[in-house]
RNA sequence: GGCCCCGUCGUCUAGCGGCCUAGGACGCCGCCCUCUCAAGGCGGUAGCGUGGGUUCAAAUCCCAUCGGGGCUACCA
């Protein structure tokens, strides 16, 4: 038997990080049984689905690398793997499912219904509805008559149970008491999630339905459906839902959850598959940073957590930063540069690439998001607009900065030859010569050169920045110093005392 | 309320009756390295929800209890 998996969210929402795990574990277990990952839009909902949202799942599945195989836009034996193209087909179902017997219409109105609730409630007992306020046969007749709308009600055999075994939660029995005679068609004639959903299985040949736990209480439904059917039923794997930090169920409250944000801001695919097939899963042995191909080697459905997991932004961070370090600077370079150009409102110069080239190696190991890179290259091709104002207080506007702006001006004049050592070498004497330490000495010339004092180690970022831009830079920062008033005493100043530590 | 699912450090998890005075990862704290910030190295912090059983032995099995979550739509 060939698996066939399938991913099949409604576009009323964008690809949220939740449902790209359950894709992700699809696509992992179609490839590692060399099945097939299809994609199906169960847009039935035709009121909240939008194209813009359906959009934008694709997009993000695309980034993700989760391809699929058969479906949406790629095509397949199936037609266009969107409901909403559908819908004869699932009124031929009804047709047949209510000249069997299977399903009814219902007259019962949701007034009627919310009582026939509210008093099982009371009474403790199963709130699940069972058809017993349906009209007699010849009312029913007498009402269609007239014209009175109806749905389709699904009727639930009763009494009975229905038992399966699930891939991720183990055996499972619902007891029909339990299950309500479900709407498959609503009165304006179009299907139900539960009919539409169904029905695709059937016909598109799913093997396993590998989906979110709040449908594991509609499996009944599904199962009893496909019999109806008369066709076989998948094998259901439900997977824990994301939880934000509070334990609540992810959404928006929590922050982002559209995987659109992580993407911009500079997360990679890899690191974000990375971390969100260990959210319920783990190879099993100490492993944290785990590659696809491994993944799909290892995956196993029966070693998913039936517990649900918290997403935790903060180690997908650090994970995101674990895999810009294995990049190449060569691929860094490729991914940044249209972020720098972005950032800056303008294309680089062939040279200024080059000097970005130089300073990648530098700023991609302190990178844990590519949207931070912007702003750690920026010296490189703008001066400084303005000075942080409490760097500059911190150790610009001290006994040591004018002294050290002086020094290396002297210093970086004086050289002959430009490289990372003869800098470090130069300004080291003159600290030296100064008696500054490196601390106190040398902030002053990397926020004259930044305008902050984080910034990519500083002899290589002025050895990059060149000779002539680098003197530059810090004799603005002197000006601006020597016209400022300079107090020469304030030892007892809250900042200045910080810097006694040093 | 009813039904269902789940319960190991703050978080993700390993554990499937003795290898557990519970392992790893993130976070946090400290130290080292160091021109800032990162990265890296070293060390530390912190957990089997609770109560009963079963057993020579339980995080692991059973029951209860408490807690969390899901469903209970003409939404998916």
């Amino acid at each position: 038997m060939t698996v066939r998996v399938r991913f099949a969210p409604s576009p009323t929402g964008y690809l949220h990080v939740g449902a790209a795990r359950t894709a992700l574990f699809n696509y992992v277990f179609a490839k590692q049984n060399g099945g097939s990952f299809i994609l199906r839009s169960d847009d039935t909902d035709q009121a909240r689905s939008t194209d813009e949202f359906q959009e934008d799942i694709l997009e993000h599945l695309r980034w993700l690398g989760l391809a699929w195989d058969e479906g949406f836009e790629v095509g397949g034996s199936h037609g266009t793997y969107r409901q909403t193209d559908r819908f004869d087909r699932y009124r031929e179902v009804t047709r047949e499912l209510l000249e069997a017997g299977h399903a009814y219409y219902s007259f019962a109105t949701s007034e009627q219904l919310q009582e026939f609730k509210k008093q099982a409630r009371d009474a403790g007992t199963s709130p699940a509805y069972d058809g017993s306020l349906e009209p007699e046969i010849g009312e029913i007749s007498r009402r269609m008559l007239d014209g009175d709308t109806a749905v389709v009600r699904f009727r639930i055999p009763r009494p009975g149970s229905t038992e399966f075994v699930d891939l991720v939660r183990g055996d499972m029995v619902f007891d029909h008491a339990q299950v309500d005679d479900f709407v498959i068609m609503r009165s304006d004639n179009t299907p139900t999630y539960h009919l539409a959903s169904t029905v695709d299985d059937v016909d598109y040949d799913i093997t396993h339905v590998v989906r979110g736990e709040d449908l594991l209480s509609s499996t009944p439904k599904h199962i009893l459906l496909t019999e109806a059917m008369g066709a076989d039923r998948a094998t259901y794997a439900h997977l824990s839902l994301l939880m934000g930090p509070d334990g609540k169920k992810l959404s928006k409250r929590h922050g982002d959850t559209a995987m659109s944000a992580y993407r911009e801001a500079g997360y990679l695919p890899e690191a974000v598959n990375n971390y969100l097939a260990l959210l319920g899963w783990s190879p099993g042995d100490d492993e944290t940073i785990i590659s696809m191909g491994q993944m799909i080697d290892r995956f196993s459905l029966s070693s998913v957590s039936k517990n649900p997991a918290v997403f935790d932004p903060a180690k997908l961070e650090w994970m995101n930063g674990v895999y810009i370090r294995e990049m190449s600077d060569e691929e860094f370079a490729v991914v940044t540069l249209p972020l720098i150009a972005a950032d800056l409102g303008r294309d680089l110069a062939p040279a200024e690439a080059d000097a970005y080239g130089m300073l990648v190696p530098l700023v991609r190991e302190r990178t844990k998001l590519l949207a931070e890179v912007p702003v750690q290259a920026r010296f490189l091709f703008e001066a400084p607009s303005a000075y942080d104002e409490k760097a500059w207080a911190k150790v610009m506007d001290t006994p040591e900065g004018a002294v050290a702006l002086d020094g290396a001006t002297a210093a970086l004049s004086g050289l002959s030859e430009w490289s990372t050592g003869e800098i470090d070498a130069a300004l080291r004497s003159m600290l030296e010569a100064n008696e500054l330490s490196a601390r106190k000495g040398l902030q002053p010339i990397r926020v004259a050169l930044c305008g902050s004092t984080v910034s990519p180690p500083l002899f290589e970022s002025i050895d990059i920045l060149g000779k002539e831009e680098s003197l530059a830079r810090i004799a603005s920062a002197r000006a601006l110093l020597a016209s400022a008033p300079v107090p020469l005493s304030r030892g007892t100043d809250e900042e200045r005392s910080d810097e006694s530590g040093g």
